[in-house]
DNA sequence: ATGCATGAGAC
DNA sequence: TCTCATGCATA
């Protein structure tokens, strides 16, 4: 079989990246036509022996560890990379400042959208003073590609923004952990998370919208206790912004374009944004996060997290044009990390036919099909985990975002539509939803 | 821009 | 174990 993996751990030091490694387990046991997947190897590691090892840093080394006899039984191909860690002191310094500032970093009440190219809601008052402690933009003025996109007619929903939700808590203090704590001055208290923590999520609709009544979704599996309040409905005139509900998937489309237009413009790549918002608020997020919420390719939830700060960030970011002060990029990693294995087509199919005969697969499912697959069990495993997060995303992926070049004639995008919309039914504890286009299930969703 | 992966938390 | 939030590594 396979013996899986005979590639062992990559050794940290010294290996060269130069050299991949790439070895295809391609099993003589059972022939298959071509091997399940390649574990694309390239030296990882990019050592940087500066980088202590924190107690994050120490904490994952020894779970890894511990977990060995897991079920990567015999997969090991990790290569160490270094833990991302790093934070910088300022990021403490503008961290606490955050939180004094507002009670609850994520509750503001300031805001609205800044710049909003339509009439949109004006924020007015409510601003608080605001920490700018720092000027800790990066600036990155290196190219301005103004390509704006079209910001079309998402109309005129209005409103409501930031969200006195956020139950991101939970991660946020992981994040925490290994982000910060870069040495330096950090001292024990950086993070404002602690306090706030009131997670909970709920979610309503925009009144104004059409006629999508149907819609209502709570991605979210449990909310112990949100003290929420019902938030409006319909109501008020101008209303457009409640900051405390719940932000609309309209709201969050249109916040998510406008933010990449003025990132852009601004001269930011994404990767400068999630820097920023760890020097500005203790948080310090990736490229892909960035990426992924401009594409609102995030939970639902999720956007709501990352709206509020991503805000916040838009306002500093404009506000202080010109102000150079960057900071260090400081990347480390040094963690153990698997190789990506690299699936092959035919064998992802294979994957995407049993995810629509079954997306949860039961462990003996999952041994046997690994089996017949010559991937590793946990390979298998993940990738339908991945494959259900896919499902949950706001926007499935191919869908146009833009709908304007979408056809007008809306013959069956509709279900992209509900889709969008409704993004994220409240899921029970069993697969519910079985979307997903009927027809073919090739591989992408297709509308049209 | 995405695919595969890690880990903390909720069951 | 699964879900969720995130990200390294990649195509």
């Amino acid at each position: 079989m396979a013996t899986a993996a005979s590639n062992p751990y990559l050794a940290s030091s010294s290996i060269l990246s130069s050299a991949s490694i790439a070895h295809a387990e391609s099993g003589g046991a059972g022939m298959q036509p071509g091997s399940g997947a390649v574990t694309s190897v390239s030296g990882g590691y990019r050592g940087d022996p500066a980088v202590k090892m924190v107690q994050s840093d120490f904490m994952q080394g020894a779970m890894a560890a511990s977990n060995g006899g897991h079920m990567l039984s015999h997969a090991h191909q990790w290569v160490t990379s270094l833990p991302h860690a790093a934070a910088a002191a300022a990021a403490a310094a503008a961290a606490a400042a955050a939180a004094a500032e507002a009670g609850s970093p994520w509750s503001s009440s300031s805001v609205g959208i800044a710049g909003s190219p339509q009439q949109q809601d004006v924020k007015s008052s409510s601003n608080r003073e605001d920490l700018h402690s720092s000027t800790v933009l990066h600036h990155r003025p290196s190219h301005l590609g103004a390509h704006q996109s079209h910001q079309s007619p998402w109309g005129g929903s209005a409103g409501s923004h930031i969200s006195t939700i956020t139950g991101g808590q939970q991660q946020s203090q992981q994040s925490l952990i290994y982000s910060q704590s870069a040495g330096f001055t950090v001292n024990g208290m950086l993070s404002p998370a602690g306090s706030l923590v009131h997670p909970g999520l709920m979610r309503g609709d925009s009144p104004e919208m059409d006629h999508h009544h149907h819609h209502h979704h709570h991605q979210q599996q449990h909310a112990h206790h949100h003290h929420h309040q019902q938030h409006h409905a319909g109501v008020n005139s101008h209303d457009s912004h409640s900051d405390e509900d719940t932000p609309t998937s309209d709201d969050l489309e249109q916040f998510a374009k406008q933010f990449k237009q003025r990132r852009i413009k601004l001269g930011f790549t994404q990767a400068d944004v999630g820097l920023a918002l760890g020097t500005l608020y203790g948080n310090v997020f990736s490229q892909t996060t960035i990426c992924r919420f401009e594409a609102l390719q995030l939970s639902f939830k999720n956007m709501c997290k990352l709206k509020p700060l991503l805000n916040k960030w838009l306002e500093e970011a404009d506000s202080s044009t010109g102000s150079p002060t960057s900071i260090d990029k400081i990347a480390a990693q040094g963690r153990k990390r698997k190789k990506r294995t690299s699936i092959e087509v035919s064998v992802k199919g294979a994957l995407e036919s049993h995810f629509l005969k079954c997306p949860k697969p039961s462990a003996q499912e999952i041994s046997s099909l690994a089996d017949n697959l010559q991937l590793e069990k946990e390979v298998v495993r993940v990738w339908f985990c991945n494959r259900r997060q896919k499902e949950k995303r706001m926007t499935p992926p191919g869908i146009p975002q833009t709908p304007e070049d979408v056809y007008t004639h809306a013959g069956n995008g509709s279900f992209v539509v509900d889709y969008l919309k409704g993004a994220s039914l409240k899921d029970e504890p069993d697969s519910n939803h079985t979307v997903t286009s009927s027809s073919s299930y090739g591989q992408e969703i297709m509308v049209h």
